[in-house]
DNA sequence: CGCCATGTGTAGGATATTCTGCACATGGCC
DNA sequence: GGCCATGTGCAGAATATCCTACACATGGCG
């Protein structure tokens, strides 16, 4: 699960918007691009297997495959081996200690894990 | 703040290992190289600021200039920023459901930040 | 001094990544 | 049917990244 600038932009347009067709993609874009740019980015990621497309009408829809939280959990599991000897818990720790986060802020941010008040469109644990 | 593969995993040695030449670090890669390719992938370090250099009798001894904590600290940052919004409070909860974390773990870690038992060189907060 | 192990400098090739230009195709509308 | 806005397909250029081969330089040691 690697990818690269461009790629991952297109990454977070997908996952934000959803199914899109590059124009659309290309729109939201940062920067400035021509379309065959994004295309370009479009067709590596399908061939990786991050993306789908399907053709309506005379255009291609392109939708993320990648579950957003998958490949945030994987990059995480990348950073956290190269930084925290793969353990997230010295990952909290350090979080912990960087935010200067207090025992009571704490279990209000458990309370919220808790409650899954995220926007993420993550199945509940164990659902599939 | 951004490092390609090979430069990354330099880095690595480089933050665990300390001050080292182009060979020492090369017999530390995980991948078998020849000493240019190497000594390519620290050029560029030394190019882009990350990393200093000075001669020692015959050879360049290299060292990490970015300190490791600052580029975990920023490579977190884009990552939080592409996942949580930016919130790293985000992150916290999503780590604690990830993890499945209790209040009374949450307080050892809590703890644990406290007493800075990490082998981090990190200064304490403030100084610099 | 003269050898030689160890390093450096330089050249360059293979592939990946990023991005543009342009010709052609097609679906929708009149 | 015929126009045309919108998309696609293809060619390819510029740069970055990754990696090798090989010649030359030098410090240390006998």
């Amino acid at each position: 699960m690697r990818f690269t600038p461009g790629e991952l932009e297109c990454m977070k347009i997908l996952w934000e918007f959803g199914e899109q067709k590059p124009s659309e993609i290309q729109e939201r874009m940062s920067r400035s691009l021509k379309n065959p740019a994004v295309r370009s980015y479009l067709s590596i990621l399908v061939e990786k297997g991050y993306v789908s497309r399907r053709k309506v009408g005379k255009a291609y829809y392109y939708k993320a495959k990648t579950h957003r939280d998958r490949a945030f959990r994987g990059m995480m599991r990348e950073l956290v081996a190269t930084f925290c000897g793969g353990s997230t818990r010295r990952l909290m720790a350090f979080l912990i200690k960087n935010e200067n986060l207090s025992a009571a802020e704490l279990e209000e941010l458990a309370r919220a894990a808790e409650e899954d008040p995220e926007d993420d469109k993550r199945p509940k644990r164990g659902v599939r």
